[in-house]
DNA sequence: CCGCCCGCATGACACCTGTCACGAATTCTT
DNA sequence: AAGAATTCGTGACAGGTGTCATGCGGGCGG
C-alpha cells in the first residue's frame, strides 16, 4: 500500500518529465507513455530552464529532452539535469538525426538517443531499458557520429557561419561579434575549408545538418 | 450493435487518418486522440503519396496532415485527397506557422490550420470544429496571411532560390535548371527584390520562414 | 626569459555576385 | 493580325567574397 504524501511512492512505476517545445507534441507524447501500466508521466517542459526547474522539484526516473528548444537548448539543459539529478536519466528524443547532436548529448551525459522516426511502439522499451541503466542509440547513427560527429569548427567560426547562414555580410557579422571584417572573413574561410563546402551558404548548411552550428 | 464487416459501421464516431512523416509524432497523436470517446483512429500514412491513397481507401472523416513530407508535400496530398473524397475534411497539423503555408492550405481546400505549439487539448477539439463544418484557424495566422502569405515570387524565381539557399553557384543552379547562370542571376536579383533582402543567402532564409519556398 | 602557438588584423588579388540596360523569341490579349 | 507582356540571354560595371601572405600581441610551456 502506498503510504500517503511519501516523496517517492514505492509504486514500482517509471516517473517521467517530457520536455518538447511544441505543446502539441509534449501531450501526445504523454498520452502515448501514459498508456503503458508501468509508465508515470510526472511533469511537463516546455523548454530547457523548465525542464531543469521540473527536473530539480520532481526527480522523474527518465527525463524526455527534445534538442531544439528556444532559450537553454536540450542539450545544454541535459548536462544541468545529469549534474543536479544523481537518480534522473536524460533520454533525448529529437527530429533530426545529426551526428554532431549524439556525439554532444552523449558527452553532456544522456543514456540514450532517439529519433522522432522511430515507430512509437519502441519509444516505452526504450525508455525502459534507458531506466535499467542501458545506453539506447540507434547503431547506424553511433557509427555516423563517430566519423560526423565531432565538430571541426572552433567557437568563432560557428559563431560566424551561423550569422553567414543567415545572409549578414561580413561588415554585418563583424558588428555582431566585435571583430573585424577581415577577420570575419578569415574565420569564414577556415571553416569552409573544415566543412568542405564551395562557400559560406554550403557551408553553413552542411554545418547545420551534421549538427555542427 | 455495430453490424460485423459494415464498410463504415454507424457508430457515430469521427474516423481519423493520421498523416506525418515521423513515425513516433504519428503514433503518439494518434494515441492522444484515441482518448477522446468520440474519435476513432481508422489509418496512418508516413508521406503524401500514402495519405491520399490510405484517405481513399478508408475514406475518414478527418484526416490530419503534416505540409512537410518527402515526396509528395502536405499541401499538394490536401488537394488531391480533397479532390478525391468529398465527405474528408482535411486539418493540417505542422511544425512551422508559416503564413505562405496557410494561404496554400486553404488554397488547397483544407479545413483547419493548426501548429504544433497547440495545447494538446484543443486538438480533439479542433477535430471536431473542422468535422462539424468549421473552419479552424489561428486568427492571428489569418491576419498574417492576408499581409504575408501571398508569394511573390515567380515559379523560377523559387526554383532557383531554393538551390541558392542551399549554397549552390549560379553556374551549379544554372546547370540543375537548364537556364544560363546570367538568366540565374536576374532571377536571383529580382527575388532578392521582392523578398526585400540583401543577397542570395538572406532571401531564401526569409522565403523559407514565410512559407514561399 | 625565450620561443612557439593562437587569435586577431590588414592588405592584395582573382573571382563571384548583384544590378542594370538592352535585345530576341515566345506567349497572351485585344 | 498586331501589340503588349513575359521569359530568357548577354554584356558591362561596381561591390562583395574567398584565399593567401604577413604582422602584432598575448598566453603558455620549456
Amino acid at each position: 500500500m502506498v503510504t500517503p504524501g511519501a516523496a517517492h511512492a514505492p509504486t514500482g512505476n517509471i516517473r517521467l518529465l517530457i520536455a518538447d517545445d511544441q505543446a502539441l507534441v509534449r501531450g501526445a507524447l504523454g498520452a502515448l507513455l501514459s498508456l503503458e501500466g508501468d509508465l508515470e508521466v510526472v511533469g511537463y517542459a516546455g523548454n530547457g530552464d523548465e525542464a531543469v526547474t521540473e527536473a530539480q522539484r520532481l526527480r522523474p526516473d527518465v527525463c524526455l529532452m527534445d534538442v531544439q528548444m528556444p532559450g537553454l537548448d536540450g542539450l545544454e539543459a541535459t548536462r544541468l539535469v545529469v549534474a543536479a539529478c544523481e537518480s534522473t536519466r536524460v533520454l533525448i528524443v529529437t527530429t533530426f538525426a545529426k551526428p554532431g547532436y549524439l556525439r554532444q548529448a552523449l558527452e553532456a551525459g544522456a543514456s540514450g538517443f532517439v529519433v522522432k522516426d522511430t515507430p512509437a511502439e519502441q519509444l516505452a522499451e526504450a525508455v525502459r531499458r534507458v531506466h535499467a541503466g542501458s545506453r539506447v542509440v540507434d547503431p547506424a547513427l553511433a557509427e555516423a557520429s563517430l566519423f560526423e560527429g565531432a565538430n571541426p569548427l572552433s567557437e568563432r567560426e560557428r559563431e560566424v557561419l551561423k550569422y553567414a547562414g543567415d545572409g549578414l555580410t561580413a561588415p554585418a557579422i563583424a558588428a555582431e561579434v566585435f571583430l573585424s571584417a577581415g577577420t570575419v572573413r578569415n574565420l569564414l574561410s577556415a571553416a569552409i575549408g573544415k566543412v568542405g563546402a564551395r562557400n559560406r551558404t554550403a557551408a553553413a548548411r552542411i554545418a547545420q545538418d551534421k549538427g555542427w552550428i
